[in-house]
DNA sequence: GTATTTGCAAATACTTTGCAAAACC
DNA sequence: GGTTTTGCAAAGTATTTGCAAATAC
């Protein structure tokens, strides 16, 4: 009665597999595509339980740990925050870019005074493959002139 | 009729205003309900709106660049991603926890062949005040003991 | 056998959009 | 005055949840 005894289910099982099979990170629906060449009969609604059971057990990982909604900010600087994975509130961190993860890492906990359980660096740009999309259009609108 | 030109509205000055007033970073709704009290008609769309062409012209920062869905990822270890502003796509990159940031980002220029444009550091944990509440949760957790 | 998990569908949360009226320059 | 922007409401996505039937152990 205390402790709920997690299940190994096919469904489950299937998810863990077809995750394991791609080296890119699926959105939850991609997943559900992906499982539903093995288990037909499968719910987008079971897709998500899993994949959030899933890495509750810590057997895949969840990008975005960001709850809820999007926020903003009107310093354009600063793009490195600390996020309570608790109560989701984020907050600003100093951060030179000549330093390192790991000095940042037990500077940030000697100053602000939270528990630091992990990180994410997301780097931002344009693949290869856009690049040379993006070119083509310039060249359109460079044509076609003012729309 | 080419071009289409950008107006200082009232709504929009006055969401650049609150936010300028703030030190944290918060969620479009919350933005609202600031506003309101200037403003008691606006409505949620036209923050919606004006907090994306504020973002558009660099006068806010729009955290969480990503689009769309959460994504999950069957590896545990890595947490460095690079994602394309264009088509959306996540990647891995490696990454030496003792390298600094400016290292990092010139290596994955040369190895990835994405256009670098931004990068967003999120390090994750419980603030102080949470911290402080969970030790109390736990406190009554142990006492009430299996629920 | 019994508690967990499923599929389904409905509910919720967040964000975007169509449109006529209002505001801006 | 003509175009952009607004408020409103409805629609669109993404995710979560209630529940009876099915499944795992």
């Amino acid at each position: 009665m205390e402790k709920k005894q997690e299940r190994m289910t096919r469904q489950k099982k299937v998810i863990l597999e077809e995750l394991n099979k791609v080296k890119n990170h699926p959105t939850a629906s991609e997943v559900y595509d992906m499982v539903r060449s093995k288990l037909p009969r499968i719910s987008l609604g079971t897709v998500y339980r899993n994949l959030e059971h899933l890495s509750a057990k810590g057997l895949i990982q969840k990008l975005d740990m960001r709850k809820g909604q999007r926020r903003f900010d009107a310093t354009t600087q600063e793009h490195t925050h600390i996020l309570c994975l608790n109560c989701g509130k984020v907050e600003d961190i100093a951060l030179q870019p000549d330093q390192d993860i790991l000095t940042m890492k037990s500077k940030v906990k000697d100053q602000s005074g939270y528990e630091l359980i992990g990180y994410e660096i997301e780097l931002h740009g344009i693949c290869p493959e856009c690049r040379s999309e993006t070119e083509k259009q310039k060249e359109n609108q460079a044509c076609k002139k003012g729309r």
